[in-house]
DNA sequence: CGCTATTTTGAGATGGCTCAAGCTATGTGG
DNA sequence: CCACATAGCTTGAGCCATCTCAAAATAGCG
């Protein structure tokens, strides 16, 4: 086994703390592998348990009495999830299921409280992260409020390049089974304007998708359509 | 003066501090009057100071590059902000203006990030807090992901109420000056749309409306828009 | 090699926005 | 104290971005 402390010193929430500090973290979680569709939780369950995400792609979505599923986040290695929950008030208020096979890290949410008051700096630095994702939340809302679907569409693939996306020649990937009715979710919309929406771009040159698949072939043509710059090499389009 | 802690003991943050230490807290305080209007704080700004009301209203809004506004808080009596900047990153990410006259109680973020770690509960209270506001925010990535306008504005109206509303008879007074176009800007809408709502709900007598003012004369049939359920009284109606 | 999940495309309906214009309180200065 | 200005509210008409529903095409998977 590699450095037990590794995946710890990986997650800012652990990041000032000194080794012999870390051992004691490490020595209250628990380690677990997960699978693809594995559901960690579910929306509304006694929430105990804070993870950590070591690799792999989880989703946490919050689902509508109606049916209609709300992408809320997509969690990638190193970051922390359902601890605020558990630190919080007593329920999940979120499902996370696996979108791409990994590991995680648990804690009992009490344990990790105790290790918190022992140890200011963590309630700290997961303060900053929490403020981190009420920022990420804000803009997420003003988006929703304000900009048309192809907008939130590609600010959506942006967020999801700039967190699992590969530089590979011809462009950036998304490492991970993303179908469109999961971006529509995730941009507010249906998966027919998705899909409408990447049949233009694909037209333009500015992605190419498959079957679960996305490739970014021109960031800078997203970012011009994020930032409802106008198009230039196709004002009327649209 | 009435006892000098009457203020802090009211917001959650110091809740579970000893006297002793509350003075420690207020000592680094300073008090402040403030007037409709005023701003505190604007978007961008480099954020050093941490706010609490003490009276009055305070509004949080976003604008847009191309000058649409998001209200993204109504911030009331022994509520903290700015904190979530001051503590994080280095700007306000939002505006703040005064929506009703009342007064502050202000800290040097460097100040109170100092009495966090002296008493880590503050911290973890701190953190409590903000993940009651994640929460709230997701909620409202939900709800403009996937309901309609008149829920919204239900939604917005009902969540104004629980925090300024004012049980008078014959119904549940907002307790702030509240213009139909601050409402749009909250349910992320336009104003013509929530005047032609409240125009449809004043005949059906969910509410009464006046110039910044807003009576709701049945929560309940608010609560049923909000909820989606079938409206009995008038299926058709909309 | 057939089954199922995913994607595409069409046609049609519509909720909500935009723009334009008039209306009505409230406050102000003469 | 009145008349005018201003901020807030109402209403109409038209449009169009997006959703809905239906159906076919495609691609993996077992």
């Amino acid at each position: 086994m590699p450095h037990p402390h590794e995946h710890l010193t990986r997650s800012p929430l652990f990041q000032d703390l000194a080794p012999h500090d870390l051992d004691a973290v490490l020595a209250a979680a628990r380690r677990h592998a997960v699978r693809r569709g594995d559901v960690l939780f579910r929306q509304g369950e006694p929430a105990h348990i804070v993870y950590m995400l070591t690799r792999g792609e989880v989703k946490l979505t919050q689902i509508r009495p109606d049916g209609r599923e709300v992408v809320l986040r997509y969690v990638g290695p190193g970051e922390i999830f359902g601890g605020i929950a558990a630190l919080g008030h007593g329920e999940y208020p979120v499902t996370a299921e696996v979108a791409e096979a990994g590991e995680t890290l648990t804690w009992d949410g009490d344990a990790l409280s105790r290790l918190m008051e022992r140890y200011p700096r963590i309630a700290l630095r997961a303060l900053r992260l929490v403020i981190d994702r009420v920022h990420e939340l804000q803009e997420r809302i003003v988006e929703l409020a304000t900009q048309r679907v192809e907008q939130r569409i590609a600010r959506a693939l942006l967020r999801l390049a700039r967190k699992t996306g590969r530089k590979v020649q011809g462009g950036i990937l998304i490492e991970m089974p993303l179908s469109e009715e999961d971006l529509a979710e995730f941009a507010g919309t249906t998966l027919y304007t998705v899909s409408r929406t990447f049949t233009h771009w694909e037209e333009r040159g500015i992605v190419e998708t498959g079957r679960e698949r996305v490739l970014i072939r021109s960031p800078e043509g997203l970012e011009a359509i994020a930032e409802d710059l106008a198009t230039s090499d196709n004002p009327s389009a649209f």
